[in-house]
DNA sequence: TAAAATTCAGAATATAATTCTATCTCGATT
DNA sequence: AATCGAGATAGAATTATATTCTGAATTTTA
């Protein structure tokens, strides 16, 4: 891992903001907002690509609409050793568990799950967490509603 | 909340595989992708969009290069009345929360919190989470190291 | 202070989005 | 089986946007 340099400006804090919110505003737009020229901006959404600030362009689907309706936290205490995480590694293989995080205390992960019903996140458990190694416990959490779920940043200036 | 029909079919599937992944793909290549009229493919994303398939078009920002570097999730234990979330709603307002979900068992919420550091965390629970009412206990939890973060759906066919 | 690198505007060009219309498909009805 | 109608699509024409290029201005570096 090396130390990187980023180096945004008040200009690239704006070009961000809009982007977080609607990734699909093109250049003349945010050239507007900005009173600048879209070849201007164009330059600087390159170099945010290029210097990892933008990971990704996403459309955010809605899980009813494909059925995806339960969604579950699960803490999973492992024997992995500290830094290496092949168990978080495998879990993050799988394609229904959306977030994986090496967490403080306890030598474990917690997971965020998205299955269909309770049934199909039974049947995961089942089926693919319970064929990685070194799993030694779950515990489940279900969420009834979700209140808030957005993964926009607070972005200085 | 009324029923919704969303009546997808193969080809609106794969229009959302695509754009899940990468919401700044043009009309033309969606077309060539599925050998079909780019007009015909800009009539079903319009759709997506109004029906309420595709929520959002999110540009995803590294959170290390604007100084967002710990993630965290608090179980909140409220005396809400069910049904009611008065102090969910109350906890989705804060920026620095992206997720608000609330939970079965221990009447409560787990929400998920991003902060420049730990300082600014105590802050947040201090001046903001310190003065909502109803919040009757909080427990933290760090994350040392995220392996996997998506909202990538699986998405059927 | 000079040289190099970066940033930006504005024009020219290439590419894509959008609109429109004719055609096609498919299910319901008679 | 024939007719009707709703919805979906292809393809052409038009409009809008992205991209490239150049030169000038500014900032950084040596």
């Amino acid at each position: 891992m090396t130390k990187v340099e980023y180096n945004l400006d008040h200009v690239d804090y704006k070009i961000l903001r809009l982007m977080q919110d609607n990734a699909r505003i093109n250049n003349a737009d945010i050239a507007r907002e900005l009173s600048m020229a879209p070849s201007a901006i164009l330059e600087r959404v390159k170099k945010l690509e290029q210097k990892n600030v933008i990971l990704q362009y996403n459309a955010k689907i809605n899980p009813a609409a494909i059925d995806q309706k339960l969604l579950s936290f699960i803490f999973i205490k492992a024997n992995d050793i500290i830094g290496e995480q092949k168990v978080g590694i495998l879990l993050a293989e799988i394609p229904e568990v959306q977030e994986v995080h090496d967490i403080a205390g306890d030598d474990g992960y917690l997971i965020k799950v998205r299955t269909a019903d309770s049934t199909a996140l039974v049947d995961l458990m089942r089926n693919t967490l319970g064929k990685i190694e070194g799993i030694i416990s779950t515990r489940t959490t279900i969420v009834l509603q979700t209140v808030k779920e957005e993964q926009q940043l607070v972005i200085p200036e």
